[in-house]
DNA sequence: CCCATGACCACAA
DNA sequence: ATTGTGGCCATGG
């Protein structure tokens, strides 16, 4: 089998990562790019997370923000509270586009096969 | 083909 | 502590 499309791989990865992270939780593109051994590929992250409408599987891309907790890429969702509503609706506490005890919510990336 | 932008992060001054 | 610039890789014009 040829698996060879290496970017695809980072798409895929990211994608992993992100569809593992549970309810009510979130994390940071630092986060993922720190777990691929590219924590200064932060950008292609969100670049990947942009593609996620494109995947066919779901991409809770609205759990994934910025180093600081704050819903940077609101604006790119459906709608631009889509993201925060839906944070929200998850237990996620989010004011202003800033994540609320984002400590608390925080979910560090990891492979669970 | 070259330039500019992008859901960011880290480092230096 | 804050501000500014670089770096990352890819896509778009």
């Amino acid at each position: 089998m040829s698996e060879k499309a290496d970017k695809n791989d980072f798409f895929e990865l990211v994608f992993a990562v992100v569809a593992q992270i549970p309810e009510g939780k979130v994390t940071s593109y630092g986060a993922i790019a720190n777990f691929l051994k590219d924590k200064r590929a932060a950008r292609m992250v969100g670049w990947a997370m942009n593609a996620s409408h494109k995947q066919k599987r779901a991409i809770p891309a609205h759990r994934v923000v910025n180093q600081q907790g704050l819903l940077t890429g609101k604006m790119h969702f459906e709608t631009p509270t889509a993201m925060q509503e839906r944070l929200q609706a998850e237990g996620v506490v989010v004011i202003n586009d800033q994540i609320q005890n984002f400590e608390n919510v925080f979910w560090q990336p990891k492979i669970e096969a």
